[in-house]
DNA sequence: GCCAACGTTGGC
DNA sequence: GCCAACGTTGGC
């Protein structure tokens, strides 16, 4: 099969692609969206490229790219108490929420602003840029995705 | 810090 | 099952 193409949104002052840099790879934890946790679930693949997006920063943007490297599992965070994204009404023989690992693939040699994915007219249809969107993981599609890796290098 | 958009919760 | 209230996200 075909490997499919990601938008993962982190906020950098908790996590950002220079710790992803550091760590080679990362389980993606603390997803407690219903749409973003099917996706992880059912859709991601080893080897599915993940454009890894900075939120709530200056600028937010595009930052870089990782890869797929451990699909689906439950996430272990959601069973901690003492963990922020503790949430009591997952089990751990029926986990609510998953998670998948990513590893550290590229650093953009520029980080592409949201600004100039909103201008560019390749780019209008992805989900990232249609009104009031919350997901912090969506598809996008190729020709996107080999789009914003043109511009971030 | 503000606020619009959105998801979730809970009363009925 | 509706919908108001509330909490969160995230750009600006």
């Amino acid at each position: 099969m075909a490997e499919k193409y990601w938008l993962i949104k982190s906020e950098p002052d908790v996590y950002s692609i220079d710790d992803l840099k550091k760590d080679k790879k990362t389980h993606w934890d603390g997803v407690r969206n219903y749409q973003a946790r099917n996706f992880m679930r059912d859709e991601m693949k080893k080897g599915d490229k993940v454009i890894f997006y900075h939120s709530n920063s200056e600028p937010p943007g595009a930052a870089g790219i990782c890869e797929v490297v451990k699909e689906g599992y439950p996430d272990f965070t959601a069973f901690d108490p003492e963990d922020n994204h503790y949430d009591p009404k997952s089990k751990e023989d029926n986990p609510t929420w998953i998670m998948v690992d990513v590893k550290f693939i590229e650093k953009f040699k520029n980080l592409v602003p949201l600004g100039k994915i909103k201008a560019n007219p390749k780019l209008k249809n992805m989900k990232l840029v249609q009104r009031g969107n919350r997901l912090s993981v969506m598809p996008v599609t190729k020709k996107e995705f080999d789009e914003i890796v043109k511009m971030g290098n």
